[in-house]
DNA sequence: TGTTTCTCCTACTAATCTTATAGGATTTAT
DNA sequence: ATAAATCCTATAAGATTAGTAGGAGAAACA
């Protein structure tokens, strides 16, 4: 499972990239808007700015923005930054390797081999879609519903 | 990651599927064969036994079989007993779904969409292969290289 | 210049989870 | 009987998680 930083931290990132890029987006809005503990929060989004994907304005009228553009900000990164590994086991990570401590043969273990591949599944998800997937995901799921609320709006009007 | 439980868990079930399935295996012998501490592994044992995927003999000459075989035996299974739900969402988990306290609309939630992804991609890998599917890899990784090593031993000798 | 409103930073804490260990009760073979 | 094994519960140290507390520092603005 996602801790609570990771998950909150993925919201605040969705919240702020909805946001016009020029205005600085408070914390306390952001808090407020995804039901997260304010003072949690700020901690969050330090570790954000310190990672290099937000930037932030101090004092007042302050707050914090996208450093840099949402596509490139992965899913992958923000869940390493916060959560540490994607892998299930040290020896299959390619961002935090270690060897397992008494595994005589690396090269025949079978539970490297296996768990390598489920790495390998989950990375390649993670490390692909980006902020701007979810928010383009989230657009075509209401678009989604509102057509299919809506009475056979298939072709529309010339 | 997988919490060490787990993985002792699988390295125990893999032990006790390359014996005899008619001699109950040690605590002990397996304890020194993986490197596990004894009274720490008596636990996990324990737990695969309450489980169904184990069966015991108590007393001397006593010891652990599997109760079902290997193939059945999912890799999902053992991760979900010892470390809970495979997904990284509670929402997007299917033997343990719970929404999330404060998501307003589940069906427009591009996290879940993606995380849904993710969960979909590992739980197809880990709810399908077996124990029986490390073994089987696991000879196959010492065949490959046994075969690399000899001298083109392509075709056996007629 | 002083006040307000933000971020920034460090330290602390309560609760939970992990990784065991301890000590014996129970069961079975010999 | 005794030895050798599982079974069971309790305990405990350490790490991690999910925050909270308290202010220092920066900028806007009156």
């Amino acid at each position: 499972m996602l801790s609570k930083k990771a998950k909150y931290g993925l919201k605040a990132l969705e919240y702020i990239a909805k946001q016009d890029p020029k205005t600085p987006v408070h914390t306390s809005a952001i808090s407020l808007a995804e039901s997260i503990p304010r003072k949690f929060l700020e901690t969050i989004l330090l570790d954000l700015k310190h990672d290099g994907i937000l930037k932030s304005k101090q004092g007042k009228n302050g707050g914090y923005n996208l450093l840099i553009p949402p596509s490139e900000v992965t899913i992958g990164r923000v869940v390493r930054l916060f959560d540490g590994p994607i892998a299930l086991l040290p020896c299959v990570s390619s961002n935090y390797y270690e060897p397992c401590e008494d595994c005589e043969n690396e090269a025949f273990c079978g539970l490297k081999n296996i768990f390598s591949e489920v790495r390998e599944a989950t990375g390649s998800i993670l490390d692909k879609l980006s902020l701007n997937d979810i928010l383009i995901r989230e657009r075509a799921l209401k678009k989604k519903t509102s057509n299919s609320t809506k009475a056979k709006p298939r072709s529309p009007k010339k």
